[in-house]
DNA sequence: TCGCGGCGAACGATCGTTCGGTTGCCGGGA
DNA sequence: TCCCGGCAACCGAACGATCGTTCGCCGCGA
């Protein structure tokens, strides 16, 4: 499939100069800037929409030279998928994520979660609508699976504590909770007003309610 | 990407026979059938990443088999995602999404489209995660987000007419809302214990939170 | 005999990837 | 100071594979 067309030449988001401080030789990507228009791509389109030759004209050379500077477009999912999953795990060795109540817990786990998905919003969106095509992906997924379960253990055991009001299915709430969370990124857009008070008003209406009962 | 090979020859789906009663003639697809093998399809590898190739030989024919009986892999797409819209948007036409107050008419339709996620599942799905690379996916995007601006502007009545509690952000409660349905289609899977009190449940949650304060 | 359902082969286009070659800055020996 | 060898960045062209689609033909039941 061919999508309609990226850009024009585009200015691209070149970040250092090959070598030296006033160096005279032409802006130079590193991997990481290169990664970042990548996803940005992945995410326009799809990743198995985006040709090497979309990728390489948005960041505004050929497609030979874009792989001088990466080593295929696997291993390009695979590098972002990774800052993903690394940005969510984290959460979980957070003392508040170790610590006290499990309730208390996992209110703090939701607060985070929200701050990582919007701080790394490219990288969690391509996690998000991973597949399960390649091995690379079937990885990925397990992984966000057993990100998810912990959640779900966490839930079940504020139940079992008695600090949820019954008749909450666990897993049932679980799997919406992790639903709710991450259909965040179908939205969000970094900049606008508003976007530091999120995590406090998600962690509010998953607890009050979004359509309170009147 | 080529995906995990997808099944062995598999027992295809057949429907009907080519003509008359006790046909001789070997088994015959209609549209609608070739149509849910292919959704199926969609659905496990991505549009993208599934070929004419994956199609015809789920469906148990060759591929040029395959476009006697259908006219391309767009129309495919264009067939299922009507499908899908037709459904939720049948839904805004019921009297009990039309009469009555805000909330009451929000409430109903949180249920029926649960209802509708469940039972029209591989096309919703597909809905779900179209992109807009092609002017299909951009027509398809388009009824979409009416049919959420629809709800949007639901919940919104219902906060200006104090039904529901203050501090909720009208947007930001319907994009949410909105994502905690969809997300459904994540996990279900139909003939599972349950199912049937699913719409309720959804209902109920939204109105008093998931993990509710203590 | 007609025609529908099915088939193999091939079309041009595009895919991810590789290769050989050119450019121009830079460090260091003369 | 000058020059030169090295090398990082970049490019055009092409590779084999696979893509969606088309074509001509065949077998068989009505």
């Amino acid at each position: 499939m061919t999508a309609a067309p990226s850009e024009p030449p585009a200015p691209p988001a070149r970040t250092r100069r090959a070598r030296g401080a006033a160096g005279a030789r032409r802006p130079v990507y590193d991997a990481s800037s290169l990664l970042a228009v990548a996803v940005q791509e992945f995410n326009a389109r799809g990743y198995d929409a985006t040709s090497m030759e979309d990728l390489s004209r948005a960041a505004g050379i050929t497609k030979s030279s874009f792989y001088h500077h990466v080593s295929g477009k696997e291993e390009l999912l695979r590098a972002a998928l990774n800052r993903a999953l690394d940005g969510l795990f984290a959460i979980l060795e957070e003392p508040a994520a170790q610590e006290g109540a499990a309730l208390d817990r996992l209110r703090h786990i939701i607060f985070r979660q929200v701050e990582v998905l919007t701080s790394e919003l490219p990288y969690v969106t391509l996690l998000l609508r991973v597949r399960g095509n390649t091995e690379t992906e079937r990885w990925a997924l397990a992984r966000r699976r057993a990100f998810d379960a912990t959640i779900a253990s966490l839930v079940a055991d504020a139940v079992a504590d008695g600090e949820v009001r019954a008749g909450v299915e666990p897993s049932l709430a679980a799997r919406l909770l992790s639903g709710t969370v991450n259909s965040i990124i179908e939205w969000y857009r970094p900049g606008r007003p508003g976007s530091e008070s999120l995590p406090g008003e998600v962690v509010r209406i998953v607890s009050e309610g979004i359509i309170p009962p009147a």
